[in-house]
DNA sequence: CGTCATTCGCGCAAAGCTGTCGCAACCAGG
DNA sequence: CCTGGTTGCGACAGCTTTGCGCGAATGACG
């Protein structure tokens, strides 16, 4: 289920560059060449996000725009010559939910890409804030941003609490290091991976009546950490 | 499974200087030094990660840049003057992923190119995940890192589970040694292929009721060993 | 500006895993 | 039945991975 991206961009290299990018993140890419192609696919397609270059042949960017925002919520993010205010104003007063001004790097795109992702994802995450994640007698409530094990709250840090997170939402599986590095600190950390295994200390000393033998997080020697799903 | 890494850079000091920083962390190291030679290598070794540097005599670090992506999406870090914002924003803009200034400590660039392997590294397990294999009564899930017998969990370890995956995921098909070890252990293994039947040996031993008799990896003599998938 | 909490890196120790070796068992062909 | 080659087995040494304590850096808070 990766999300799906249309791109809307006349110049075919820089298509390909987004192209490469996006898909290098995992996300599924369609690409569009001008105006009435750009609505064309989108009709088709019903993408999650759209990228698009203001500047284009024929129909421009911001009748595109138009053209989408009588019908659809969907996340557009606006490419644009760099410092071009107009552009900007006009956009986000046609609906535009982000902008991006050219040159930009391929790495600010795709956290823009990800941020407005996640912000339309919020709907989902409404039902997320009323679900809890039960491991055995731990209760994990991410609305609250607590643990309870047996009616008794247990206090952790962002990180810990992050990381219980992350390896609670999908009991039984697997997480290597760089998987939970990628979730909790972000893509752009730079350091050691072994500062997981510190976190995963601490919750254990937090969480565990026996850390030397702990019952909630485990570790899978040679690949990562899980919760047991019992 | 080390990485493999391109260095392209003209300044033989400090091309050595990053082979070294590299090696050290366990990194395979190929260099090149300009930019057709980086072509010319980077086609015919398909590296996990190229390091390179802008500066380079005739065909400079932009135009190898924009060559490979034309028809890849290899992570680049880019090696750049200091301070040179329009080296980092042409480069960013052609499809690097990260751009390192000079000088530059080699421990923060061991640790931006960590960085950038983890992102890569995640996509591919990302397709890998989900999966199941099932060998008679035995499940074998790739998320999980587990093997179900009979609704009970089997430890095993790491290699020991590569190899079942391997085997498990083309039942009846005989894979010879040489085959397991490139797959399980790297194709730049030195070792005695022995090690396979060290590793077959301890699966039988957690796996089959009668290691003598084993139902579910089977030996073809003088071939290899495959599962049987009834 | 000092204090405290948090987080990360480093180095050592412990635990667990893996490859090597020698020998026994086994198989197939003569 | 013998023989050469292949596979299975047990034990051990060395290595890798993980756990843990400590200190430094950072940032929040009063």
């Amino acid at each position: 289920m990766p999300a799906h991206i249309l791109v809307v961009e006349d110049e075919e290299p820089i298509a390909n560059i987004l192209r490469f990018a996006l898909e290098r993140e995992g996300y599924r890419v369609s690409c569009a060449y001008d105006g009435a192609e750009a609505l064309e696919r989108w009709r088709a397609l019903q993408p999650d996000l759209i990228l698009l270059d203001v500047m284009l042949p024929e129909v421009d960017g911001f009748d595109v725009l138009r053209a989408i925002r009588q019908t659809s919520g969907v996340p557009v993010i606006i490419l644009t010559a760099k410092d071009d205010e107009v552009d900007k104003v006009l956009g986000l007063e046609l609906g535009a939910d982000d902008y991006v001004t050219k040159p930009f790097s391929t790495r600010e795109l795709v956290a823009r890409v990800k941020a407005n992702l996640r912000r339309t994802s919020d709907v989902l995450r409404e039902h997320r804030e009323n679900e809890r994640y039960v491991v055995q007698d731990l209760v994990i409530d991410l609305a609250e941003y607590t643990v309870t094990k047996e009616g008794q709250s247990i206090p952790l840090t962002h990180r810990e609490f992050q990381v219980l997170a992350v390896l609670a939402a999908h009991p039984g599986r697997v997480f290597t290091r760089d998987q939970l590095v990628d979730q909790v600190w972000g893509t752009d950390y730079v350091g050691d991976t072994r500062a997981v295994d510190v976190t995963i200390r601490r919750l254990r000393e937090k969480l565990e009546p026996d850390p030397s033998q702990p019952r909630y997080v485990l570790t899978r020697r040679g690949v990562g950490y899980y919760v047991r799903n019992e």
